[in-house]
DNA sequence: AGCATAGTTCTATATTCCTAGAAATGTCGT
DNA sequence: ACGACATTTCTAGGAATATAGAACTATGCT
């Protein structure tokens, strides 16, 4: 759970985790979720799941994309909550409202 | 000279290249720039040799400090500007705005 | 309890990255 | 042309990282 600014742009830095990232920020905006696999439904956020399966161009097998969560994790940008048998995932606006004033 | 995200974000992923980037970064908005390891002097902005001995807690010898300048360089986040002997480094204003319109 | 589903952790491998020293390049002054 | 200075490029070694498959853990359902 660190937060230091270059463990933020580490996390950033890979492009399958930046396009993890960039899909939970949409769907945060939106509040809404994609189902698994197909269907629409609102939601929380993304389940682990979700995101293997509907990020676009993602081809990574499922530990793949949970070792980059966890990453985005452990950097503090998004936080992972345990609902039933699901994870979901969420954007934390901190981390967010940190990196928008450093660049201002 | 590539400058999608990623790129950027992994340029300033790195400790050492961030404390770079925002040396120059502040000699950049005060318009000062630290002279040769002592003296100030107004400049266009420090050369790599400024650099390697004045970023505070950079202790790392000057090739090294030269290929994370390249990198920088190459993400598009500085520019870099022969000067004589010397090689000046500059922040690149479109890089910051780029990444300050990303988190807004 | 037993089973299916959802994710995580462990292990291994190939690639990338950071660092530093040595050699090379470019520039200026004499 | 020569030497001093500033910086880059080359080379190499060690650490970190991305990826995937297998094994494991946690939860819910019947």
């Amino acid at each position: 759970m660190e937060s230091d600014l270059a463990t933020l742009f580490k996390a950033l830095g890979d492009p399958t985790r930046l396009r993890i990232f960039e899909f939970l920020r949409d769907c945060d905006c939106c509040s809404m979720a994609i189902g698994d696999c197909g269907d629409v439904r609102p939601a929380d956020g993304p389940t682990v799941g979700e995101v293997c399966c509907r990020v676009t161009g993602l081809e990574r097998i499922n530990s793949t994309i949970s070792h980059h969560i966890k990453e985005l994790k452990n950097a503090g940008l998004i936080t992972v909550e345990r609902r039933g048998k699901n994870m979901i995932c969420r954007i934390n606006p901190e981390a967010i409202g940190k990196l928008a004033g450093y660049f201002n």
